[in-house]
DNA sequence: CTTTACCGTATTTTT
DNA sequence: TACGGTAAAG
């Protein structure tokens, strides 16, 4: 099996060796050529899989490209190193982490664990957690990692209260880790570098062990990724990355585009490609996002055509609120559908934030429309999953402490936070974890008996545990774990939410189980690699089950079985495309969205975005946008994006769901040219003459009826035009009485629909 | 120590 | 709106 290239991909494919960047727009086949590359270099050049170096941006990308390599060579790439940055990081650490201080069998803490474990530490220092929130330190402590800076670096440059605090916090952190044998994902990424900044043999090491080493995304790579690959191709200099700077959208996590550009000085010489033709889209949607982007000032400049001629214009929709928005789409992709010519599956909405999932899935669902929410919430991140998995972790890592405070009371076991303060204490004075503290309870002062029982018997389970699963597969300790600890029981006794959590917990089991036969076949290449390490044993299946568990996220997650219209943020969507995709909420504030837009570059970034989710689409593409929004519980009333403004007119179909609200109605009026979209008209002009035809005649004492609030009476009414505005006293008690601007309000006379 | 109730704050995006 | 964290009560 192969792969059609044309001669731009085929050069790059065939590149012989030496640093090679392809720069290339969307949709033009870089990751094609990526995994032709692979493929190719096992097959036609002969290098071994375990010497290559491939990363993707998500597991799941990895997962699919792993799969089309072995689809092209007829075989698994048994022993290729392929994955996202850190779980790269991860495996090449699980090798070298004693002589990092650390155990090999490390936990990596996700975000959660992270900012509990910095609550603990404000605490143990004094600092009030409320006045130093645990998630904005950690922002600041990542963002300090992100730029390679150490903790007296940010000291030095701290000008708020919080950055001060944070700093001390950072100070204290990489000890505290170190002890609790834990790294958090900035740590994945930053301690390769410290080994081979201190150990220069390993460096020479990993530079000899892999031959190849190749990167997928390299926009958004950030400092310390990319010195990492840098120092890995150092010596032989066989680094391909691909990329493209206007996907970049991950600035605000510390990627930096400019590392496209600094590549070719850091790799004098380097064979620069581009690739031109898009294999995805029509012109239209090209000439679209085209539009959109054109509108940045920073770019590297590249060309892209596709032979596409045509196509479906793009559908621009407004819509008065988030729900009528929802459900126009829900009814034309149902429509769509039904017309045969693409399945539910080739279809995607995409939005700006997480919170605009909610409406859409009430309109499928309302619908009867499959669909398939890619979350912010991962299947590892919810509570039941991650006490259960605290369990494994302490199994694996007894100095886990994170894990640990985490279940210590978790079946209840009358243990509270003045006990665990207690423990805390002691274990913190004997320079140990909190297992062995809790295990030496009877040492420990002021603790009622009940107590220091209660410390002794979770120290008894989980060592009990360890003596019986160290060595079992995951799912099996997972099982006897959760017997064991009673907490289907604890459960049980939630009630009805309880149940779903006890669902999730065998899915879990059922994963795991799922997990391990296909990591056993990888088996035989970690035992070779043990001894090409010379380090005994790799890590342990446990051990691998758990990494992978902290680095899976949502977006790695939903992959086959449930099948529908996909749900998810642009962010996610990021190198993914369908036949047909939506791109909802664009209204100024949301997308861009005003609190990025403020940062500087924000709004460059946030026209990045717009631009990967419009070229996404292969055949149609609709964009819609809400004249009125709930946002944290508040309506706000929305201007239409300004990157609809760039669109080309040529192309696009405007819908509306309102026809008041629709320009063509009003057409014969001044000002409105064609083909515009309705930010151009004058906005005052619009709101004046709509709130005259709409809402001319409200009185007091008259009946009306909300399409949320249901029915009540007029009280009041005042203002004039756009601002007029009706306090209506509703039926319901518990809404009460409330102020609505008529123009928005939707309000109906209440004999009118009746 | 546990449960409940209320209040304040928060939603940007994710490895 | 909704969750999480805190305060007060049981
Ligand atoms: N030479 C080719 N012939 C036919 N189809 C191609 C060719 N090259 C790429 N494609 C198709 O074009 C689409 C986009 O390819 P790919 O995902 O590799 O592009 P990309 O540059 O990585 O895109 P993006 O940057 O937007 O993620 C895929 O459906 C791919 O199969």
């Amino acid at each position: 099996m192969t792969l059609a290239l044309n001669p731009q991909q085929d050069a790059a494919v065939r590149h012989p060796g030496g640093p090679l960047l392809v720069l290339a727009g969307a949709g033009s086949g870089k990751t094609r050529v990526l995994t032709a590359r692979i493929a190719h270099l096992i097959r036609e050049r002969g290098v071994a899989p375990s010497r290559i170096f491939a990363v993707t941006f998500t597991n799941k990308a990895a997962g699919e490209m792993r799969a089309r390599v072995a689809a092209l060579l007829g075989a698994d790439p048994r022993g290729l190193w392929i994955g996202t940055f850190h779980a790269l990081s991860a495996r090449l650490l699980r090798r070298e982490a004693t002589l990092l201080g650390f155990g090999p069998n490390f936990t990596i803490y996700d975000q959660d664990d992270s900012e509990s474990f910095i609550k603990r530490l404000l605490e143990q220092r004094g600092h009030s957690p409320k006045a130093n929130p645990p998630r904005a330190i950690h922002a600041i402590i990542s963002g300090a990692k992100n730029r390679m800076l150490l903790p007296e670096e940010l000291g030095a440059s701290a000008d708020s209260p919080l950055e001060r605090v944070a700093a001390e916090i950072y100070a204290g952190l990489g000890p505290a880790l170190r002890q609790a044998n834990a790294m958090d994902f900035d740590d994945l990424l930053l301690l390769p570098l410290t080994l081979f900044a201190e150990h220069p043999e390993r460096l020479v090491y990993w530079q000899r062990r892999f031959d190849h080493v190749l990167v997928d995304e390299f926009q958004d790579t950030n400092a310390a990724q990319y010195r990492l690959v840098k120092l890995l191709a150092s010596e032989h200099r066989n680094l391909c990355v691909v990329g493209d700077d206007d996907q970049a959208i991950y600035g605000w996590r510390g990627a930096d585009v400019r590392h496209m550009l600094s590549f070719q000085q850091d790799f004098p010489g380097a064979t620069l490609i581009k690739l031109e033709q898009n294999y995805r889209s029509t012109q239209v949607i090209l000439d679209a996002a085209n539009g959109v982007i054109a509108e940045n000032a920073r770019r590297l400049g590249k060309t892209l055509f596709t032979v596409t001629q045509g196509g479906e214009p793009v559908t621009l929709l407004t819509a008065a609120d988030e729900r009528d928005e929802a459900e126009w789409l829900a009814g034309e992709l149902g429509r769509r559908a039904a017309d045969g010519d693409v399945a539910y599956e080739g279809m995607a909405v995409l939005y700006r934030t997480n919170a605009q999932s909610r409406p859409l899935e009430e309109a499928f669902r309302f619908r009867g429309i499959p669909y398939r929410l890619v979350g912010a919430l991962s299947f590892y991140e919810r509570r039941e999953v991650k006490d259960v998995l605290a369990y494994l972790r302490l199994i694996a890592n007894p100095a886990d402490d994170e894990a640990f405070a985490r279940i210590v009371n978790v079946p209840r076991r009358g243990i509270g936070d003045a006990s665990f303060t207690q423990l805390v204490r002691a274990a913190t004075q004997w320079g140990k974890p909190l297992l062995d503290a809790a295990r030496a309870a009877e040492r420990i002062p002021d603790l009622r008996p009940n107590v220091r029982a209660a410390f002794a018997g979770v120290a008894g389970l989980i060592d009990e545990l360890r003596a019986r699963l160290a060595a079992a597969d995951p799912a099996t300790a997972l099982e006897q774990t959760v017997a064991a600890a009673g907490y289907a029981q604890y459960l049980a006794d939630e009630g009805a939410e309880g149940v779903e959590r006890i669902e999730n917990v065998q899915e879990l089991i059922a994963g795991a189980a799922g997990w391990a036969e296909t990591a056993e076949e990888e088996d035989d290449e970690a035992g070779d690699e043990a001894g090409a390490e010379g380090r005994g044993g790799g890590a342990s299946l446990i051990e691998r089950y758990l990494t992978q568990a902290a680095l899976v996220t949502s977006a790695d997650q939903g992959t086959g079985d449930a099948t529908g219209v996909t749900l998810m943020t642009v962010h996610m969507a990021k190198g993914l495309e369908w036949p047909v995709v939506a791109l909802a909420g664009l209204e100024d504030g949301l997308f861009p969205l005003a609190r990025s837009a403020g940062e500087p570059g924000g709004l460059e970034e946030e026209r990045r975005l717009c631009y990967v989710g419009l070229t996404r689409a292969r055949e149609k593409l609709y964009l819609s946008w809400a004249r009125t929004r709930y946002r944290t519980g508040r309506l706000e009333l929305s201007e239409p994006s300004r990157f609809l403004e760039a669109l080309p007119a040529g192309a696009l179909e405007e819908r509306s769901t309102t026809p008041l609200w629709d320009r063509s109605a009003r057409a014969g009026r001044g000002g409105a040219r064609s083909g515009r979209p309705p930010r151009a008209a004058p906005a005052e002009l619009d709101w004046e003459v709509e709130a005259s035809q709409d809402a001319p005649h409200y009185a007091a004492g008259e009946r009306v009826r909300h399409r949320k609030f249901g029915g009540g009476v007029v009280r009041a009414v005042s203002g004039s035009g756009r601002e007029l505005k009706v306090t209506v006293e509703f039926d319901d008690q518990e809404i009460g009485t409330k102020q609505l601007l008529v123009a928005y309000a939707g309000l109906e006379r209440e004999w009118e629909s009746a």
